[in-house]
DNA sequence: TTGTAAGCGTTATCAA
DNA sequence: TTGATAACGCTTACAA
C-alpha cells in the first residue's frame, strides 16, 4: 500500500517550487523550457498522477463531473442516451456519473442530492418526477440542468425532446393512407409526457380524418411488453377490433407483436411502432425512428454550452422523427 | 450565482464548532440531542449540502467513486452490466463513473488514467487490451480492480465471466442431439478471449462427436451484424453448406438471421445464438442465455469486498448459462 | 460532550 | 520566469 507521490514531491525532486511544478503539469505558459523538462522528468520517473479530487476542490465551485439521472440504464433507449452523452462530454474533458431512478420521483430526488454533493457541474435528467421546482435554488446557485426525452415541470431549462406529435401524425397518417380507419393506439403510462403528446396527437389526427370515437381504440398502461400484450389481446377480443395498431413505445411494440401472434388473422393486422429497435428490420416492422444517441449528444452539448455561458437563452431542441416502412405498416385493412 | 453555505457557516449559525456540526451531519454519536437539533435546523434553513469532493480529499486515499470501463455503452450487453453494477454500488453508498473504450486498448489506457486521477476506489473493466500489467503498480498502491466478461492478462485480479465452454458445449450438443453434423460456428474477432473459448470448445465437441474437419464451418470476424451476414451468406454459397449455425454472439445471431432470409430454404436451417436478446422469444430463436445484470452485480460485489479486505484471495466467478429452446434450434437437418 | 488545530493535494494571489 | 502563502471545505487526532 504505497502512497502516491504528490505534486510537492515532484516539485522537490525537480528542485522547483510547488507552483512551478503545477504550472508545468497544467501546460501553463511562462515556464522556462529547461525547468519544464526537469519537472516532467521528475513526474514520470516518480509515477506522478494528479489528484483530480484535490484539483476540483482547490478550483472551487464545481467538479469536472456531469451527472446523468435516467429511468433505467438497462433499457436500450436510455443506454443509447448515455452513450451519446458520454461521448460528447469526453470531447470536453468531462466525466459522466450515471444513476438510475427506476422512474421513481423520490429516488430521483435523492440521487439529485448525491450528485449535487459531488458538485457536478451539470445535471442531465430524464425527469421522472412531476415537479422539479426544488432544483430552482440550485440553478440560481449556478447549476446547469438539461432535461432530455421529456420536459421538466416547474423549471425553465434547456430541453431536448423528439417531435412526438410530428412522429405520431406521420405514423397515423401512414396507416390512414393505407386505408385504415379502425386504428388502435397502445401507449405507456398516462402520466408520462410522451404518452400525452402522442395520444393527444393520435386523437387529433383521427378526428381530422373524420374517424369518430377514436377513443374506443385508445389504450394506456403499456409500460412493459406483458402489459401491452394484455391490452392488445383485449382489443382484439372485443367487438369491432382494429385493423391496425400504433404501438407508442418499444415495449408496447413487442407486446403487440406477441399478442397478435395469438390472434386469428393477427398477421394481417397492420402495425407501426414508435421507437426503432435492432430487430425491427428483420421482423419487417414499420417504425417511427429517431436518433437516441444524437439526443444524448445534444443534451451534453447544451450542458457544456450553458456551463460556459450561464446567461444564454434557454433552448428547446426538438429532434425529427421519420417513418421507416418495412412491411408491417403497409398492410391493407382486411 | 450564490455560494453554497459551508459547514463552517452552518456551525456558526448553530453556535457550535465546526467539528460538532460535522459530527451531527455525519450521524456520529456523542452529541447532545439539543445540539444536534440546532445544527440540523441551521443546516436545513441554510440549504446546506455537504461537499463530497472536500470530504473525499480530507479522508485521503480514495473517493467514493467506482469506475467502469466498458467496450460500448450502447451495446445492450454492456448496458446490462452497467445497470447491475450501478445497482449494487448504490447499496454501498458508492457512485458509478462510466467510460467507453470502444474496445480500443489505447483508449482504455487513457480512460484508466483519468479514472485514477479521480481516485476511484475501484475499477471494473471489460478488458480490451491484451496486457494489463501496467495496472500492477496501481494494484500494489491499493487500487481494487475487477474484470468482467473476459479475464485480463498480466494481472491476477477478481474476475467474473460466464461459462463459455459449458454454454458452447450445451449448444453444440443440442444441435447434435437433433441430428445435425454439419454445424457452422460464426464467431467474433479471433483475438477476443470469448471467441477463443467458444470456438475451441466448438471444435472439441465436434471432434468428440466424430465430425471430421469441423474447421470447415468455423468462421470469425462477426463483430457486427453486417459482417456476420456476409460470413453466413458465404457459408451457404459454398459446396456442402451446413444444416445448422451456432452464432457466437448477439450481433452474429442477427446477421445470421438476415443472411438466412436470403438463402433458399434458409428458414429450414437450425440456429442457436449465444446471448439472449429481447425479441429472441418472438422470433423463436433458441439461445444460450445468461444473466448479464447479475454479472455486473457480482463484479461490483467483488469490488466492494476487496476494497474492504484487500488481502482476501482472488476470486474467479463463473456464471452458468442455459440453452433456451424456442424452435430455431430444434429443426432437424434437411 | 465539545472544541482546537493540523492536514488532504491541489489552484490562485501576489509579490519577487 | 519563479515562489511563498493562503485558500478550498472537509475529516481526524488530540485536547479540554
Amino acid at each position: 500500500m504505497i502512497r502516491r507521490p504528490t505534486l510537492a514531491v515532484v516539485a522537490e525532486a525537480a528542485g522547483v517550487s510547488l507552483k512551478t511544478a503545477s504550472r508545468v503539469l497544467n501546460r501553463e505558459p511562462n515556464v522556462a523550457a529547461a525547468t519544464r523538462e526537469r519537472v516532467l522528468d521528475a513526474a514520470t520517473s516518480l509515477g506522478f498522477r494528479r489528484n483530480a479530487v484535490a484539483a476540483d476542490l482547490a478550483r472551487g465551485g464545481f467538479s469536472r463531473l456531469v451527472g446523468f439521472i435516467t429511468g433505467d440504464l438497462a433499457n436500450e433507449f436510455y443506454s443509447a442516451l448515455a452513450s451519446g452523452i458520454e461521448r460528447e462530454l469526453r470531447e470536453h474533458g468531462l466525466q459522466l456519473l450515471t444513476a438510475s431512478s427506476d422512474e421513481d420521483p423520490e429516488r430521483e430526488g435523492s440521487l439529485t442530492g448525491e450528485l449535487l454533493e459531488r458538485r457536478v457541474g451539470a445535471l442531465i435528467v430524464t425527469p421522472a418526477g412531476a415537479d422539479h421546482s426544488a432544483l430552482r435554488g440550485e440553478i440560481a446557485a449556478g447549476l446547469t440542468v438539461v432535461v432530455v426525452d421529456r420536459p421538466a415541470a416547474g423549471i425553465d431549462v434547456d430541453t431536448v425532446v423528439i417531435d412526438n406529435r410530428g412522429g405520431t401524425r406521420a405514423a397515423v397518417g401512414h396507416l390512414l393512407a393505407h386505408g385504415h380507419r379502425r386504428i388502435a393506439f397502445v401507449g405507456d403510462e398516462p402520466h408520462l409526457w410522451t404518452y400525452q403528446e402522442r395520444s393527444t396527437e393520435f386523437l387529433d389526427v383521427m378526428h381530422d380524418a373524420g374517424v369518430p370515437d377514436a377513443e374506443r381504440w385508445l389504450r394506456s398502461g403499456a409500460h412493459d411488453a406483458a402489459a401491452a400484450r394484455g391490452l392488445v389481446a383485449e382489443l382484439f377480443a372485443a367487438p369491432e377490433p382494429p385493423t391496425a395498431v400504433l404501438a407508442a413505445n418499444n415495449r408496447a411494440t413487442v407486446g403487440t407483436l406477441q399478442a397478435l401472434r395469438d390472434v386469428p388473422g393477427g398477421d394481417g393486422v397492420a402495425v407501426v411502432g414508435f421507437d426503432d429497435f435492432e430487430l425491427a428490420d428483420l421482423l419487417g416492422i414499420t417504425v417511427v425512428a429517431y436518433d437516441a444517441v444524437e439526443m444524448g449528444r445534444r443534451a451534453a452539448e447544451l450542458a457544456v454550452a450553458r456551463s460556459a455561458e450561464p446567461d444564454r437563452a434557454v433552448e428547446l431542441v426538438v429532434l425529427p422523427t421519420r417513418v421507416l416502412p418495412r412491411g408491417s405498416g403497409e398492410r391493407p385493412p382486411r
